[in-house]
DNA sequence: CACTGTGAACTGTTTCACAGCA
DNA sequence: TGCTGTGAAACAGTTCACAGTG
């Protein structure tokens, strides 16, 4: 029972977050690191990091913590990133392009490697910062995503747009969504959908602070 | 006790979601909504939307549901977003230039009014999109905060530089920081920080589908 | 009658505490 | 000794089911 099914979502989440950490520790110089170092640096329990970590498999060494480069390795191979990842973005707008410079990529294994927009005067242009990513038209999703075997989408389209946008994905043969759009995306339960709303985490922020500071 | 302890983190969480939706429906002219169609809007069960709205209040009504102005002004109240909050953002490179471009914003009540810089080469440049907003240097951070009485920052920064600017906008009165860097902050816990790690999500993503595709 | 608000039951997650190993 | 992996205990969040209400 160590396959991905009965794992906490949590757990998984956090994940990601052991395997930036533990790239930090071996810039560092660490060739080992504990539960409770690791535990540290997020502000986690050393009982929580060594649980998560169990559920994926068994990658400590007792008396000795795990061994960092080793487990950076096993992390990414879990998550499917050990590979380089091609993902294609849907919106070339401020937002799109800017996730489009994102230098972060690379360095997670994924590769954005194609851009549409409906807009007819982006079409045809260079996407700066990209690597050469020209702007297709939203015609052309269907064709790129099967020749390329794309599986994972980035949508940054207008709220109003999304739905449609995230339609055209799907049908397309797309995987998985990253959302950027201020909306509930509805898809069928096979493709997952993860989102950020910029709204969202502010009002958070705006909440914790009306909840501790003066009325 | 319905003040804003002992409320999940969770529930917290959905109500901006709820609110996101709550707009939607008074867009689309409906006058009172049930937590069933509420949920519906968001994947979640009827209760689910009861029991959140419960720990802010008695909002609803028996036999009608949720009548949807009065609700959008509650959770807006709650929320901390039915006046204008001011924001400021540190880091104006291609990510910084798309947030405080974000039509949203206003949308959500809040309002950038300033952005800052390490860069001296940036230094005095209007932002485009910004409705006038000028680039200053670090050194700024603490008057501006004090004068303008800002409580927020969003950070977009590089990675390497992400902690000595949190450290500054903690030192300049800064009590809420929207983190778009990929590290863990370290600040103090007065200070409430809201984190979004692109690269994560897409691993989550990512893990996703090695779940339950092929290997 | 349709719907909310809520205690009680249930399910999932985190923490504890310790056996076992290098 | 220092540290992991893991059942068991404690805690938190979600779902159930129904009394109460306009």
């Amino acid at each position: 029972m160590n396959r991905s099914d009965n794992i906490p979502a949590p757990a998984v989440r956090r994940l990601s977050l052991y395997l930036r950490e533990l790239e930090v520790f071996q810039n560092n110089g660490f060739a080992t690191v504990s539960s409770r170092r690791l535990g540290e640096a997020l502000h986690l329990s050393d009982a929580q990091v060594r649980k998560d970590l169990a559920y994926f498999g068994q990658f400590g060494h007792p008396g000795i913590g795990y061994r960092v480069p080793e487990l950076i390795q096993r992390v990414r191979r879990i998550l499917g990133t050990d590979k380089l990842t091609r993902v294609l973005i849907v919106g070339v707008g401020n937002l799109g392009r800017a996730l489009i410079a994102f230098r972060g990529f690379a360095k997670h294994g994924f590769d954005v490697v194609a851009a549409f927009d409906r807009d007819a005067a982006k079409v045809g242009l260079e996407v700066p910062l990209s690597n050469g990513v020209i702007v297709q038209p939203m015609r052309n999703l269907p064709a790129i995503v099967k020749t390329q075997a794309i599986r994972l989408g980035i949508l940054a389209v207008p709220a109003m747009a999304a739905q449609e946008a995230a339609e055209g994905m799907v049908q397309s043969g797309i995987r998985g969504i990253l959302n950027f759009a201020p909306v509930t995306l509805q898809v069928p339960p096979s493709v997952a959908v993860s989102s950020v709303d910029i709204g969202v985490h502010l009002e958070q922020l705006s909440f914790q602070l009306s909840g501790s500071g003066h009325p």
